[in-house]
RNA sequence: GCCUGAGUGGUGGAAUGGUAGACGCGUCGGACUCAAAAUCCGAUGGUAGCAAUACCAUGUGGGUUCAAGUCCCACCUCAGGCACCA
């Protein structure tokens, strides 16, 4: 036989020139839309974590195919960002050259794994002609009030030099370079998302996303429902509202606390600790979150010299400042029920706080009780349990118009503005006398510059800014003097929509049509790291339900099904990484073993949803099972039927396969085909109908050498064959071993025939010998056969 | 601290409540070979035993059941995510 890269060369140029997987929109098949992520074409090549979602959703798409669906496995690139970027400036290229490049090794490893994507619906995020769309879908949310400018402390990172979103800073470190992140004060675009709080949760009944991906959701939304408070300041005019989930410890609140950047703070604070007070703000200001939350263990804050009113018994208690109160969360300033929860307790303590228990059980005296209990010192709600408590006192600061029932959400509006060269130009323009203004959608896309210089500013301008040929433009409503905004998109923003895309890549009137999105309906099945599910599909959701509603796609939630992939680690069950020197680079391994071996072992090795080490040595053990088959061959007689004696097997295989390759159960589909060609092997013959079958079941997951050796017979291509039908009554074997317990111990194992019955398997049993040892000399009291699985004789 | 996973041989991992360790890797022994590679055959959880077989064994401790890796309760360890969210 020739070369095994000359015979996988053969076979991605067979399907190549025939246009094997190109998916026909509108055809009258069955439609199914597999996605896997797009990847992000880095410089170090394909990853071999890479391989093993993209063979997994392969091996999918090439059964479906054969099942007679119209299935749409497409591939892109999202390929704005920052490495590229940074790879820019330091080689002084266009990053849309690097780009290029990178892209062009991608998609060359890609189809020398044979991977059957349509590659005639291939875009990339930062085609002009892609990005454009990105710009139009933008002007939308401008034109129906959903982006807006504001002045937000934002996530500084003084190395990149740019604003990061709060879930990119996440935990104060820049998560591109690592730095610390600072806060400062700056005027970003803005989508709001936290609109749309209540139907990404409710979005989520209408998806059939993994329990576990459901959960990320809501925990990132973070829904919470209880109540807003109004308290009066003593002696003055002023009040301030605080958001509270247990509104019915009310009468335990000793002590109120705002945030230190709440507005009322100067307003309130007495002059003898205006002094105090302004040195603790200032001391804020210069920690970052990570500090502030580094530092929680020991709490810090000032009293204010002012006090509140406790609406519902008209006790004075004391307002302080601290960094424990967040400004950006309900509303920056809370009731201290020190009694009942552990940060104000601690507070409490610290500063000598009246601790006033309102909820019967456990010992303040020694630590907050936050549990349920019924309300003690409580006034109207004495006796009462912790939920009707609540709605009790909701009522009467209602009908007192002291407060009312309000719901929280953790999630936020989205920071969409970027100060960087590589990212889509967000299509506005700013004039002296008409403001922000969008540009003409005629007049999109608005194209980036093509300079080459990308260094971003040291004031955290966008290097855009300082090409004023770009940059000084005319207002589109007056005509007058103006100029662009120079901020970009974030990286999310192209990945948000490009699923919608591929049914429809390259209409240059809208987005995507409604026929041809009516038509796919909806990403069916959509494969992704773990580490997205959480953001990029709540960005996803977000834009698609803004789209629907303002009537672009047919459906609210256009993803039904999403799963997660384990990562593929180092030998050393590390992650992979250049510093640790434990990287395997897809293409060593195609070159000395082929594309087959690799991806049979990439489904191999473990639970294809949780991490697993390489091992080369167990990617030997499937290149022994690929010779195997090969080998197998030369055992192969004429015969357009199963062997008599395979039957059973046969179909039992093509069941087991079948269902394991809609389940993500790789791992144990290859067993079976590993088991079966065991099984032929031991055969001196076995006829071609036989050999096609074991052919046709491996080929979703091995495609070049089952198509080769598939054509030695003299048979059509498999890709344009159909997948085997089994026949369950075929699936289930005569005769069978099982065991035979005494006392829920295995004490003999029996044949018996799918036909016996009671009475002759209970005799079989009783006549194995270590059977009648244990039960001799005692009594049955029962005796349970489990038809086809167990015995278990149970004896006094 | 909270949420989500996961703890099974030397190793990657299999097991709708029904013979734990499928399948693979490694190791050991054997065949073929001048030799090696490749391939093939056999053995391989632990302890005891020539063996039949017995006992122990799925992170720990309880429980439910005729029967528990699987279900329930408590706890321990590891990984990932979130983290002062009132």
């Amino acid at each position: 036989m020739r070369n095994i890269n000359e015979i996988e060369k053969k076979w991605q140029n067979y399907w190549e020139k025939n246009k094997s997987f190109k998916a026909e929109t509108g055809s009258s098949k069955e439609p199914y839309y597999i996605l896997v992520e797009f990847p992000y074409p880095s410089g170090q090549g394909l990853h071999v974590g890479h391989v093993r979602s993209y063979t997994a959703q392969d091996a999918m798409a090439r059964m479906m195919r054969m099942q007679g669906k119209n299935v749409l496995f497409p591939m892109g690139w999202d390929a704005f960002g920052a490495p590229a970027e940074q790879y820019a400036i330091k080689n002084h290229i266009h990053p849309k050259e690097a780009v290029k490049e990178n892209i062009k090794t991608f998609k060359r490893q890609m189809q020398t794994l044979g991977f059957s994507f349509d590659w005639d619906r291939e875009f990339s995020t930062t085609d002009p002609e892609y990005y454009k769309w990105t710009q139009w879908q933008f002007l939308q949310f401008y034109k129906h009030g959903m982006a807006y400018k504001d002045t937000v402390p934002v996530n500084w990172c003084p190395t990149c030099k740019s604003v990061l979103s709060n879930e990119d800073s996440a935990g104060g470190v820049c998560e591109r370079c690592g730095s610390q992140v600072v806060q400062k004060e700056k005027s970003q675009w803005m989508l709001r998302m936290s609109d749309y709080a209540e139907d990404l949760l409710k979005g989520l009944d209408d998806t059939n996303f993994a329990e576990k991906v459901k959960l990320g959701q809501i925990n990132w939304i973070g829904k919470s429902i209880g109540a807003e408070v109004d308290f009066k300041v003593d002696g003055c005019k002023e009040q301030f509202t605080v958001f509270t989930t247990r509104c019915d410890t009310l009468f335990g609140a000793t002590y109120c606390v705002l945030a230190p950047e709440h507005k009322l703070v100067d307003k309130i604070t007495t002059k003898e600790h205006k002094k105090e007070v302004e040195e603790y703000k200032h001391a804020c200001t210069l920690k970052n979150d990570m500090e502030r939350t580094e530092l929680n263990k020991e709490k810090t804050g000032v009293f204010t010299g002012a006090y509140a009113i406790n609406p519902v018994n008209n006790k004075k208690i004391p307002i302080y400042i601290s960094d424990y109160v967040l400004a950006s969360y309900g509303t920056g300033a809370i009731m201290a029920v020190p009694a009942h929860d552990d940060r104000d307790y601690e507070f409490a303590k610290k500063f000598n706080i009246e601790i006033i228990p309102v909820l019967e059980g456990g010992d303040i005296s020694k630590e907050p009780f936050v549990g349920d209990g019924l309300h003690i010192n409580s006034g109207l709600l004495d006796g009462l349990n912790k939920e009707d408590a609540i709605n009790k006192m909701i009522e009467f600061l209602e009908k007192n118009k002291l407060g009312t029932k309000k719901v929280n959400y953790k999630m936020r509006d989205w920071i969409f503005s970027r100060q960087r060269f590589w990212g889509e130009p967000i299509p506005m323009i700013y004039c002296e006398k008409c403001g922000w203004v969008p540009m003409n959608e005629e007049d999109l896309p608005l194209l980036l510059p093509d300079v080459a210089e990308y260094e971003p500013t040291d004031n955290g301008e966008s290097p855009l800014a300082k090409i004023t040929d770009w940059v000084n433009t005319t207002c589109p409503k007056c005509g007058g003097k103006a100029r662009r905004e120079t901020d970009t998109m974030p990286n999310w923003a192209g990945s948000s929509w490009y699923f919608l895309r591929f049914m429809d890549s390259h209409n240059d009137k809208e987005f995507a049509s409604m026929d041809a999105m009516k038509y796919w309906k909806r990403v069916d099945w959509y494969n992704g790291g773990m580490e997205h599910t959480a953001r990029h599909l709540l960005y996803a959701r977000f834009w698609v339900q803004f789209l629907y509603n303002i009537g672009l796609v047919p459906s609210k939630e256009m993803i039904w099904t999403r799963v997660s992939h384990g990562m593929v680690l180092g030998s050393d069950n590390q992650k992979m990484s250049k510093s640790k020197g434990n990287v395997i680079n897809p293409d060593d391994i195609v070159k000395e073993y082929g594309a087959d071996t690799l991806r049979t072992y990439e489904m191999f090795m473990g639970d294809y949803q949780m991490d697993c080490p390489w091992s080369t040595e167990s990617l030997k053990g499937c290149k022994r099972f690929i010779d195997k088959v090969i080998r197998l061959k030369d055992k192969v007689v004429d015969g357009e039927e199963y062997s008599t004696d395979l039957e059973v097997i046969i179909n039992k295989s093509i069941k087991k396969v079948q269902n394991d390759l809609c389940s993500m159960g790789f791992n144990t589909a290859i067993s079976t085909l590993m088991i079966l060609a065991n099984k032929y092997d031991e055969k001196d013959h076995i006829t071609k109908k036989d050999y096609k079958l074991l052919l046709t079941l491996l080929n979703p997951i091995a495609p070049h050498i089952t198509e080769e050796l598939n054509e030695e017979l003299g048979y059509n291509p498999i890709c344009e064959s159909s997948w085997p039908i089994y026949d369950e009554a075929k699936t289930i074997d005569e005769e069978k071993e099982i065991g035979v317990q005494v006392n829920g111990k295995v004490r003999a194992t029996i044949k018996v025939n799918i036909n016996d019955s009671e009475e002759v398997i209970k005799e079989k049993a009783l006549k194995e010998e270590n059977v009648i040892r244990h039960i001799d000399g005692k009594e049955i009291v029962k005796f349970i056969i489990i038809k086809g699985k167990i015995i278990n004789i149970v004896v006094k």
